[in-house]
RNA sequence: GGCGACAUAGCCAAGUGGUAAGGCGUGGGUCUGCAACACCCUGAUCACCAGUUCAAAUCUGGUUGUCGCCUCCA
């Protein structure tokens, strides 16, 4: 299995650290509003990379935090006149209703930045004992001068940062002894949250969060740490020099990074209010459309959201579905037996695109390559499967779907339900009116029941159904 | 201004040295009472120019264009 390493600019062989586990650690999302379609791409990413590790025998501690304290929490508490705290675990529910609706795991853990202030006020007095911090007024600022791989993520050239930032500086920015310098404890302004310190009361920066949330449920050394392209610079920057300044190691192994996703060829940011949140594109779309869409580009390569795009994949995940519902289908009235020499052979021959759908998830994970191989499948096992098949066989080619699917957390099979009784009556009445030859009434029915959202279609084997 | 990425059919998107995967869409056909599903057929020489090579979409240089980071942001 190879990953791309934004440390080092290649795709690495993955070695874990403790052979058989990945310690794994994704940034979450500020959560101050519901999240938007740019927030699910790494949620749908990074969870499908956890899957197919997880299908590949690792076990995976996945932690992903919530950050629950930040400008944008209080200025929303303020403008609805409620707490902090009331916002932040509001909007945490809401996203966790999100992520379920686009079938993204729970992790591991989700540990929220306001649990952990102990953690962080430890790690920012032993930056300050090991010289790697200073406070001034209040605030603490760590010493990127003194840490001498400042820059490594994001191969910046540091001289330019400073001579850039020189131009930027606010008000308030010369306590700094560098321009680089950033905050690890800012000191409260009036009617914020805050906690004690030994530098006064105040909050931590957003960076220190993360290195005692990973430290915390993770340790000092992980394998692989995740997160939005912009997030590289600085806030991974950051997060390296904290924690490898603090705990004297390496602190992840890998680095990985997914692109932007844009809107109609736009950037999509909430400051352009040119976005869409989840909630809103759930209310058009079952999420596992926009689950398939995310997949259907490498996770490396920008990609456009737009309602033709939207369609095409909704399309596009259809055909999947169709496939695993006709064999659904043929299953209920399939012979028992075991597979039968051709059987057999058709079975094996359609490992072939299990094997090409693994060396694309192998290579960096490729979904849209791994797609591809889904789709080939599918074809196989439309061409190769009928009426005449047995049980046994049948099941396993079922299962040979679900399964690749299920590592891109792509959901095949519906819930049975019950139809209404009603609903049962009008197709037995529409079957007798196609015996008697009343296309009329029959297709009267078949119109009716579309209007309720139920797709008829009939097959040798039956009327089937489905829920559009 | 500094750093970086990308440019493949109507749309989306793999492929990074040996004569272009896959999906959507389009058009035609088979099946069907019709429809739906499915299946078959239908499409590009890979932004442009120059070079390296027996051989390039794939390497090198240049041109043009699009985008990102450098500031809170997934």
């Amino acid at each position: 299995m190879k990953i791309y390493n934004t440390i080092t600019k290649k795709k690495e062989p993955f070695v874990p650290l403790e052979e058989g586990k990945v310690k794994m650690y994704v940034c979450g999302p500020t959560v101050y509003n519901f999240i938007h379609i740019g927030n699910a791409r790494p949620m749908i990413v990074f969870d499908t990379v956890r899957r197919y590790m997880e299908h590949k025998g690792y076990e995976v501690n996945y932690v992903s935090n919530f950050t629950d304290v930040d400008d944008k929490i209080i200025k929303k508490a303020i403008e609805e006149g409620v707490s902090a705290q009331e916002i932040s675990e509001r909007y945490i529910a809401e996203c966790k209703k999100d992520m379920e609706m686009m079938n993204v795991k729970p992790a591991t853990t989700h540990p929220l930045a306001t649990r952990e202030i102990g953690g962080m006020l430890e790690m920012i007095q032993e930056l300050i004992d090991k010289g790697y911090a200073y406070a001034v007024n209040g605030t603490v600022y760590f010493r990127t001068r003194k840490f001498a791989d400042y820059g490594k993520l994001s191969h910046k050239n540091l001289d330019d940062l400073r001579s850039g930032s020189r131009s930027l500086l606010v008000s308030g920015e010369d306590e700094k002894e560098d321009s680089l310098d950033f905050v690890l404890w800012k000191p409260k302004k009036e009617g914020e949250p805050f906690w004690e310190s030994p530098w006064g009361e105040g909050r931590p920066g957003w960076h220190i969060e993360c290195s005692v949330m990973s430290k915390k449920y993770l340790g000092e050394q992980i394998d692989i740490h995740a997160g939005g392209e912009d997030l590289v610079f600085p806030h991974h920057e950051n997060e390296i020099a904290q924690s490898e300044a603090c705990n004297g190691k390496e602190f992840s192994r890998y680095w990985m990074h997914n692109a932007f996703l844009n809107i109609d060829n736009k950037k999509m940011s909430k400051s352009l209010g040119n976005f869409f949140t989840v909630r809103e594109i759930s209310e058009k779309y079952d999420l596992q459309v926009l689950r398939f869409f995310m997949l259907s580009a490498h996770y490396r390569s920008p990609l456009n959201f737009s309602a033709e795009q939207m369609e095409s994949s909704k399309n596009s995940l259809n055909r999947i579905v169709t496939a695993a519902e006709n064999l659904k289908h043929l299953l209920g009235s399939a012979p028992e037996g075991s597979m039968t020499e051709s059987e057999t052979a058709h079975y094996e021959a359609s490992e072939e695109f299990v094997k090409k759908f693994d060396e694309a998830m192998d290579d960096d994970f490729n979904t849209a390559d791994a797609i591809a191989a889904v789709f080939e499948l599918v074809k196989y096992l439309n061409t190769h499967t009928s009426g005449e098949n047995t049980k046994d066989y049948l099941e396993k080619c079922l299962d040979r779907l679900k399964t690749l699917c299920d590592i891109l957390g792509l959901i095949v099979e519906k819930k049975e339900e019950l139809l209404d009784t009603d609903i049962e009556i009008l197709i037995a009445e529409r079957q007798e009116a196609r015996k008697a030859k009343n296309f009329a009434r029959a297709d009267e029915i078949r119109n009716l029941l579309l209007e309720k959202g139920i797709v008829l279609e009939d097959t040798r084997e039956g009327v089937k159904w489905k829920r559009a």
